[in-house]
DNA sequence: TACCGC
DNA sequence: AGCGGT
Protein backbone atom coordinates (compact mmCIF):
# COMPACT_ATOMS: atom_id res chain seq x y z
CA UNK A 1 0.00 0.00 0.00
CA UNK A 2 1.19 3.90 -0.33
CA UNK A 3 2.47 6.20 2.18
CA UNK A 4 -0.35 8.23 1.77
CA UNK A 5 -2.88 5.50 1.86
CA UNK A 6 -1.54 4.58 4.72
CA UNK A 7 -1.36 7.33 6.56
CA UNK A 8 -5.33 7.66 5.76
CA UNK A 9 -6.03 4.86 7.06
CA UNK A 10 -4.55 5.62 10.20
CA UNK A 11 -5.51 9.00 10.35
CA UNK A 12 -9.38 7.94 10.03
CA UNK A 13 -8.77 5.15 12.53
CA UNK A 14 -8.42 7.79 14.97
CA UNK A 15 -10.62 10.26 13.63
CA UNK A 16 -14.02 7.95 13.05
CA UNK A 17 -12.72 7.46 17.33
CA UNK A 18 -12.15 10.92 18.44
CA UNK A 19 -13.62 13.19 15.67
CA UNK A 20 -10.79 15.62 13.89
CA UNK A 21 -10.69 18.15 16.21
CA UNK A 22 -8.85 16.21 19.46
CA UNK A 23 -6.47 14.22 16.66
CA UNK A 24 -3.64 16.60 16.41
CA UNK A 25 -0.89 16.15 13.42
CA UNK A 26 1.33 15.06 16.46
CA UNK A 27 -0.85 12.77 17.02
CA UNK A 28 -0.90 10.86 13.62
CA UNK A 29 2.83 10.70 13.13
CA UNK A 30 3.57 9.19 16.73
CA UNK A 31 1.24 6.50 15.70
CA UNK A 32 2.71 5.68 12.41
CA UNK A 33 6.72 6.19 13.78
CA UNK A 34 6.69 9.02 11.46
CA UNK A 35 7.80 12.74 11.57
CA UNK A 36 5.38 15.37 10.81
CA UNK A 37 7.30 16.41 7.74
CA UNK A 38 6.97 13.23 6.36
CA UNK A 39 2.78 13.85 6.55
CA UNK A 40 3.12 17.58 5.31
CA UNK A 41 5.58 16.02 2.09
CA UNK A 42 1.85 14.24 1.29
CA UNK A 43 -0.39 16.80 2.15
CA UNK A 44 -0.85 20.34 2.33
CA UNK A 45 -2.02 20.93 5.36
CA UNK A 46 -4.40 18.87 7.81
CA UNK A 47 -7.63 19.93 6.24
CA UNK A 48 -6.67 18.42 3.16
CA UNK A 49 -5.68 15.83 5.32
CA UNK A 50 -9.18 14.96 6.24
CA UNK A 51 -10.75 15.64 2.52
CA UNK A 52 -8.52 12.91 1.62
CA UNK A 53 -9.11 10.44 4.47
CA UNK A 54 -12.88 11.25 4.10
CA UNK A 55 -12.92 10.36 0.47
CA UNK A 56 -10.81 7.45 0.90
CA UNK A 57 -13.50 5.62 3.43
CA UNK A 58 -16.35 6.89 0.91
CA UNK A 59 -14.63 5.18 -2.04
CA UNK A 60 -14.00 1.82 -0.07
CA UNK A 61 -17.44 2.21 0.97
CA UNK A 62 -19.15 2.66 -2.55
CA UNK A 63 -16.48 -0.27 -4.08
CA UNK A 64 -17.64 -2.30 -1.83
CA UNK A 65 -21.59 -1.43 -2.44
CA UNK A 66 -20.50 -1.93 -6.36
CA UNK A 67 -19.31 -5.59 -5.69
CA UNK A 68 -22.29 -6.60 -3.24
CA UNK A 69 -25.09 -5.35 -5.60
CA UNK A 70 -23.44 -6.95 -8.51
CA UNK A 71 -23.33 -10.36 -7.14
CA UNK A 72 -26.80 -10.31 -4.99
CA UNK A 73 -29.40 -12.39 -6.04
CA UNK A 74 -32.05 -10.01 -5.35
CA UNK A 75 -32.87 -6.75 -3.19
CA UNK A 76 -33.05 -8.62 -0.19
CA UNK A 77 -30.00 -10.19 -0.54
CA UNK A 78 -28.36 -6.70 -1.46
CA UNK A 79 -29.39 -4.99 1.82
CA UNK A 80 -28.57 -7.98 3.92
CA UNK A 81 -24.88 -8.37 2.95
CA UNK A 82 -24.82 -4.18 2.82
CA UNK A 83 -26.24 -4.09 6.51
CA UNK A 84 -23.17 -6.47 7.36
CA UNK A 85 -20.68 -4.19 5.51
CA UNK A 86 -21.95 -1.13 7.16
CA UNK A 87 -22.08 -2.77 10.61
CA UNK A 88 -18.19 -3.02 9.69
CA UNK A 89 -17.68 0.05 8.55
CA UNK A 90 -19.50 2.16 11.53
CA UNK A 91 -18.22 0.13 14.18
CA UNK A 92 -16.58 2.42 17.14
CA UNK A 93 -17.56 5.27 15.00
CA UNK A 94 -18.08 8.57 17.39
CA UNK A 95 -20.90 11.36 15.78
CA UNK A 96 -19.16 13.94 16.79
CA UNK A 97 -16.73 13.61 13.29
CA UNK A 98 -19.82 14.87 11.06
CA UNK A 99 -20.13 18.04 13.92
CA UNK A 100 -16.26 18.67 13.20
CA UNK A 101 -16.47 18.45 9.52
CA UNK A 102 -19.44 20.76 9.42
CA UNK A 103 -17.65 23.49 11.65
CA UNK A 104 -13.84 23.01 10.78
CA UNK A 105 -13.53 21.12 7.59
CA UNK A 106 -16.06 22.35 4.89
CA UNK A 107 -14.38 20.94 1.84
CA UNK A 108 -14.68 17.43 3.30
CA UNK A 109 -18.01 18.02 4.58
CA UNK A 110 -18.87 18.97 1.05
CA UNK A 111 -17.28 15.76 0.00
CA UNK A 112 -19.86 14.01 2.79
CA UNK A 113 -22.82 15.74 1.25
CA UNK A 114 -21.88 14.88 -2.47
CA UNK A 115 -21.98 11.50 -1.48
CA UNK A 116 -25.19 11.29 0.43
CA UNK A 117 -26.86 13.15 -2.10
CA UNK A 118 -25.80 11.44 -5.36
CA UNK A 119 -23.68 7.65 -4.37
CA UNK A 120 -26.25 6.91 -1.59
CA UNK A 121 -29.45 8.17 -2.76
CA UNK A 122 -28.64 5.79 -6.49
CA UNK A 123 -27.63 3.05 -4.15
CA UNK A 124 -30.88 3.51 -2.02
CA UNK A 125 -33.52 4.52 -5.12
CA UNK A 126 -31.95 1.46 -7.07
CA UNK A 127 -32.60 -0.90 -4.43
CA UNK A 128 -36.33 0.03 -4.09
CA UNK A 129 -36.82 -0.43 -7.54
CA UNK A 130 -35.03 -3.56 -7.40
CA UNK A 131 -36.96 -4.87 -5.06
CA UNK A 132 -40.48 -4.06 -6.57
CA UNK A 133 -39.13 -5.38 -9.96
CA UNK A 134 -38.52 -8.64 -8.18
CA UNK A 135 -41.85 -8.92 -6.41
CA UNK A 136 -40.37 -8.61 -3.05
CA UNK A 137 -41.44 -5.58 -1.91
CA UNK A 138 -44.50 -3.84 -1.93
CA UNK A 139 -46.00 -2.16 -5.80
CA UNK A 140 -47.22 0.82 -4.22
CA UNK A 141 -44.39 2.11 -2.01
CA UNK A 142 -43.61 6.13 -3.08
CA UNK A 143 -39.79 5.25 -4.00
CA UNK A 144 -39.46 9.55 -3.80
CA UNK A 145 -40.45 9.27 -0.33
CA UNK A 146 -38.96 7.03 0.81
CA UNK A 147 -35.57 7.30 -0.74
CA UNK A 148 -35.64 10.53 0.79
CA UNK A 149 -36.89 9.17 4.47
CA UNK A 150 -34.14 6.13 4.05
CA UNK A 151 -31.49 9.07 3.55
CA UNK A 152 -33.03 11.16 6.72
CA UNK A 153 -32.97 7.39 8.68
CA UNK A 154 -29.34 6.69 7.60
CA UNK A 155 -28.18 10.33 8.88
CA UNK A 156 -29.90 10.23 12.36
CA UNK A 157 -26.89 8.13 13.81
CA UNK A 158 -24.70 10.96 13.49
CA UNK A 159 -26.81 13.04 16.03
CA UNK A 160 -25.07 12.59 19.15
CA UNK A 161 -28.29 13.59 21.17
CA UNK A 162 -30.10 10.90 19.89
CA UNK A 163 -27.70 8.08 20.06
CA UNK A 164 -24.96 9.04 22.19
CA UNK A 165 -21.68 7.02 21.85
CA UNK A 166 -22.08 5.91 25.30
CA UNK A 167 -24.56 2.89 25.31
CA UNK A 168 -25.55 3.08 21.35
CA UNK A 169 -22.90 1.68 18.56
CA UNK A 170 -23.46 3.36 15.17
CA UNK A 171 -23.28 0.38 13.15
CA UNK A 172 -25.32 -1.54 15.23
CA UNK A 173 -28.18 1.65 15.24
CA UNK A 174 -27.24 1.11 11.39
CA UNK A 175 -28.29 -1.97 11.06
CA UNK A 176 -31.60 -2.21 13.60
CA UNK A 177 -33.28 1.06 11.55
CA UNK A 178 -32.39 -0.47 8.12
CA UNK A 179 -33.76 -3.86 9.49
CA UNK A 180 -36.60 -1.88 10.03
CA UNK A 181 -37.26 -0.14 7.18
CA UNK A 182 -36.83 -3.77 4.81
CA UNK A 183 -40.06 -4.68 6.88
CA UNK A 184 -41.45 -2.09 6.26
CA UNK A 185 -40.85 -2.50 1.99
CA UNK A 186 -41.38 -5.82 1.69
CA UNK A 187 -43.91 -7.86 0.24
CA UNK A 188 -45.15 -10.96 2.13
CA UNK A 189 -42.79 -12.94 -0.64
CA UNK A 190 -40.44 -10.33 0.59
CA UNK A 191 -41.41 -11.35 3.95
CA UNK A 192 -40.70 -14.80 3.77
CA UNK A 193 -37.23 -14.29 2.82
CA UNK A 194 -35.98 -12.10 4.71
CA UNK A 195 -37.15 -14.65 7.61
CA UNK A 196 -34.87 -17.04 5.75
CA UNK A 197 -31.44 -14.28 5.42
CA UNK A 198 -32.64 -14.03 8.97
CA UNK A 199 -32.21 -17.34 9.94
CA UNK A 200 -29.09 -17.99 8.00
CA UNK A 201 -27.40 -15.07 9.76
CA UNK A 202 -28.18 -16.69 13.18
CA UNK A 203 -26.73 -20.29 11.86
CA UNK A 204 -23.53 -18.47 10.50
CA UNK A 205 -22.76 -16.52 13.79
CA UNK A 206 -22.92 -19.64 16.02
C1' DT B 1 13.64 17.62 17.55
C1' DA B 2 13.38 22.38 18.40
C1' DC B 3 10.95 26.08 17.60
C1' DC B 4 7.61 29.83 15.99
C1' DG B 5 3.25 32.13 16.10
C1' DC B 6 -1.65 31.99 15.83
C1' DA C 1 -1.78 26.62 26.38
C1' DG C 2 -1.61 23.87 22.76
C1' DC C 3 -1.49 22.79 18.24
C1' DG C 4 -0.59 23.56 13.12
C1' DG C 5 3.10 24.21 10.48
C1' DT C 6 8.35 24.93 9.37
Amino acid sequence: MEVQERILDTAFSLFRQYGTRSITMDDIATRMGISKKTLYAHFVDKDDMVVHAIRRYLEIIQEEERTIISKADNAIEELFEIMNMMDEKLRNMNPVIMLDLQKFHSRAFLVFQEYRNSSLRTTIRTNLERGIREGLYRKDLDVNILTQFRIASAMVCFQPEVFPMEGYDMGKVQRVLLEHFLYGVSSAEGFRLIEKYRQQQLSLNK
